[in-house]
DNA sequence: CGTGCTGTTGAGGACGATCAATGACGGTGG
DNA sequence: CCACCGTCATTGATCGTCCTCAACAGCACG
């Protein structure tokens, strides 16, 4: 049974024996807390976190002391690799679950970094991590309420399943959903009912849960190619056709 | 002299030896006029491009035809160093003004990766782009129409600088902001005259030329520390008051 | 001297923000 | 077991920013 951090480091072309120094390296364990924090925003710790189990977002303050949530984190995923190339950057990850944390020196990043697949996977992730944030750029400068949330569901939908994580329920408050869309928690709250009228997502009102997915995709205009998920890509293929 | 490319190798952490052995692989020389496409949207080359002189922008079209620009590039800036290690990203280079372009062939590339100072020297330019996407998210977020205009044109005039272009003067059209900036052409006409009035912009109608940096910075809540320029950033330093 | 692109102006309307109050649920401690 | 509290979800009403549509002006170009 592989975990999510094993999909991952497959997908960006790890091969067995590479993955299993980079697991052995990634010993150290954390705890951490719904709603606690996983990085400060001016955190100088000489290591980098891991993600392996549950949700967190990375997020900045704003002067006037709202959140501004920039991308989610899932099971799997680097932290902050971002500290290990930039050191003064001000930006917190914040558990949005409980998660599990691994820990990894510099020192040990170091060396893992010597050896070229795992640096090149390093560059990989980076590179798709910013292809994120394009996607997201382009989805919150000129759509609606309802395409933007849409669209950020599916991209969290199509990541989680990547790494082997297929439950139609996202560990999203409503609240997360407006600091991440830029938009109120009452337009979030709105847009949320319109897609549980439309049976995109179930009436549960305590969960985000997506009933379906490919109306959500069409909603959002989702094309997920950009996550460059080979295997996964298939399900979420184009769903926008030109109309008149 | 130092040319922008030279400066921006420099920043990087490039010695002289290093950072020659770039330039002589970057011989190759191509020219691109105002409007044109230095990379289209499905291209296949394998190499990749560096703005040696001019201003671009990367851009996505979507499904209704819009243009959606993502970032600018100017002078010293690597144009599409995604496309070596992720091959299949939609998203095209258009240059806003004449351009110069080197080239550098992959197989040039991977040699040049192997000197650890200029591998690390991408990877940091690579998180110090994907440092620019947050802040342009974060903007674009939950601010007032003259916020993102302001923010946006500082973040531009800062980078110039840091590159050694000192003019006020932005070669930028108000359709080039309002696509960047997520906000229709009539709205941004209408911030541009804000400004203007502000004295903030000059008069002149036919360009974007800052007069009052400060006050600019202000208003956009612009704090240039993401852009990791040492020398560069204390001209920019936090003008942001909490207020009641 | 037209043609096209960019900039400008006016009017009307829509989407989403804000303010304010209430409801539902889970956890805590008495 | 129940009262209390905090967090999240929900609802209604009002208001403002920004969009859209439409027309026109200025300048560069051939």
């Amino acid at each position: 049974m592989a975990s999510p951090l094993d999909l991952k480091l497959r997908t960006l072309g790890v091969q067995a024996d590479d993955s299993n120094v980079f697991l052995e390296a990634a010993k150290r364990r954390l705890h951490v807390a719904a709603h606690e924090s996983i990085i400060r925003e001016a955190d100088t710790a000489e290591q980098v976190r891991i993600l392996l189990a549950g949700t967190a977002c990375a997020y900045k303050t704003n002067e006037d002391g709202a959140r501004s949530i920039l991308s989610f984190h899932h099971a799997g995923d680097f932290c902050d690799l971002h500290r290990y190339v930039l050191s003064d950057l001000e930006l917190g990850i914040q558990a949005l679950t409980d998660c599990t944390v691994a820990i990894i020196d510099y020192q040990n990043l170091d060396e893992l970094l010597s050896r070229p697949a795992i640096a090149s996977a390093f560059w990989r992730a980076s590179m798709l991590e910013m292809a994120r944030y394009r996607e997201r750029l382009s989805s919150t400068g000129r759509s609606t309420a309802l395409e933007r949330v849409a669209h950020l569901l599916c991209e969290q939908l199509a990541r989680r399943e990547a790494v082997g994580i297929h439950s139609p329920r996202l560990p999203f408050s409503q609240i997360d959903i407006a600091d991440a869309a830029g938009l109120s928690v009452v337009h979030v709250n709105r847009t949320v009912q319109t897609l549980r009228m439309l049976n995109v997502l179930s009436r549960a009102n305590r969960y985000i849960e997506v009933m379906d997915r490919k109306h959500l995709a069409k909603i959002g205009k989702f094309d997920g190619r950009y996550l460059n998920m080979s295997n996964t890509a298939s399900n979420w293929a184009v769903q926008v056709e030109t109309r008149g």
